[in-house]
DNA sequence: ATTGTATTTGGACGATCATCCAAATAACAT
DNA sequence: ATGTTATTTGGATGATCGTCCAAATACAAT
C-alpha cells in the first residue's frame, strides 16, 4: 500500500471519528463518512470490510492519541499530582466540546453498552486506559493499589457526570465547576 | 378515545420506553416498537403522527414518574437529608439496570444531544427535574441558593459518572461505591 | 512503451427505515 | 337492526442503509 493508498485511509479513519464523535456511531452512514472524507462510498470497502472494521480503527486511534497524551503528562510533570492536575485541565479545556457532543469516551460507551453491546468491547478499551493511567498516578503518588482505584475511579467518574450534565444542560460551566472541585479534592490527599 | 384506544396508546407508550432506554432512540425502529407493544406497525400512526411524537409522550412519562417518585421521597422522609438519602438509595438499587443500559436520563440526553441535538430538548427536562428537585432539597437542608444547586449538581454529577462508569466497565458496583461516597459527603455538610 | 498492481469510480443489491393510506373490522349509538 | 365512529389491518411508498463488484483509471516497475 502506496503513500496514496494511506493518506486515503488516515482521511477516513480521520472523518470517522469526527463523525462518530458528532453524531454517534450508528447515526454515521458510510455515505456520511465518504463524505466528509472526501472520498465515493465505494471507495470505503476497498479499505475497510464493514463499518464496524472502522470503528475498530477509529478506537485504536483513539487510544493512540491517549496513550500519547499521557505520556506527555507524565514527562512534563515531575510529580503524579501535577500529572493529575494536567489530566483536570485538559477536562476543562474540553468544556465547550463536552457541551456539544458529550465526553468522545464517555458518550461512545454509553451508546455501544445498549443492547448487549456487541460492539462496546471496543470502546471499553479506552475507558479502561483513563482509569489505570489515573490508577498508576495515584500509585505512584503514594496510595495503596486499592485505595489508588478509588481515587481514579473518582476522577474519572467526576469527568464523565461533568461531561452527561454539560451535554444535558448545554452548559460549559458545569465542566469547570466539577473541576475545580476536582482540584480541590486533589490538594486535600496531601 | 375509548378504553380500548387508550390501552393500545399505553402499551406502545411503555413498549417505546423500555425500547428507547435499551436500544437508544434512533436504534429503536418503529417496527422494532410495533412488535413489542403487540400491535402492526400501521397502527402506530393512528395514535402518533411520529416517532418524535412518541419520544415526547415517552419523555413525559418519564416525567411524571420522576414527579411522582420525588413526592414519594418528600412525603416518606422527614428531613431533606433523608429525601436525598433516599434518592441515593434508588440510584443504588438500579445499579444493575445502570450496568446493561446506563441511565434512562443520562444516556436519552447523551443520545440525543449529538449533532444539532434537535430532540435533545425533550430528554433535557428530565433532568433540569432531578437537578431542581435535589437543588430545593438543599435549599430546604438550609443552604444558600447557589450553594444549594452546586450541592445538587454534584449528586447528580456524580450518579451519571457512575452510571456511565458502570455502563462502560459492566460493574454495578461502581455505583455502590460512589453511592457510599455520596452518603459520606452528605453526612458531612452537617 | 508495456505490463502488473493499486486505487478509484459509479452503481447494483436486498434489507430496512419512517411514513402514509384505503379497506376491513370492531364497538357503540340510535 | 342500522348508522356512525373508533380501531385495526396489511401493504405501498420512496428514501436510505451497509455491502459488494466489475470496469475504469492511476501509478510503478520493467
Amino acid at each position: 500500500m502506496s503513500s496514496r493508498g494511506e493518506e486515503s485511509r488516515a482521511k477516513i479513519i480521520a472523518a470517522a471519528r469526527q463523525l462518530f464523535y458528532e453524531k454517534g456511531f450508528a447515526q454515521s452512514s458510510m455515505q456520511d463518512l465518504a463524505n466528509a472524507a472526501g472520498v465515493l462510498k465505494g471507495n470505503l470497502a476497498y479499505y475497510f470490510s464493514s463499518k464496524e472494521a472502522i470503528l475498530s480503527e477509529v478506537v485504536g486511534v483513539q487510544r493512540c492519541n491517549l496513550e500519547m497524551m499521557f505520556a506527555g503528562f507524565e514527562q512534563t510533570s515531575e510529580t503524579p499530582q501535577a500529572a493529575i492536575l494536567l489530566f483536570i485541565d485538559m477536562v476543562e479545556k474540553s468544556a465547550t466540546q463536552l457541551k456539544n457532543f458529550g465526553c468522545p469516551i464517555g458518550s461512545l460507551n454509553t451508546e455501544l453498552g445498549k443492547n448487549g453491546g456487541e460492539f462496546q468491547p471496543y470502546a471499553q478499551t479506552t475507558m479502561v486506559l483513563c482509569i489505570d493511567w489515573l490508577t498508576r498516578c495515584f500509585i505512584t503518588f503514594g496510595q495503596k493499589k486499592k485505595e489508588a482505584g478509588a481515587s481514579a475511579e473518582y476522577v474519572m467518574c467526576t469527568a464523565q457526570g461533568a461531561a452527561v450534565l454539560a451535554q444535558s444542560l448545554r452548559s460549559p460551566a458545569v465542566v469547570t465547576r466539577q473541576c475545580k472541585l476536582l482540584r480541590q479534592w486533589l490538594n486535600t490527599l496531601n
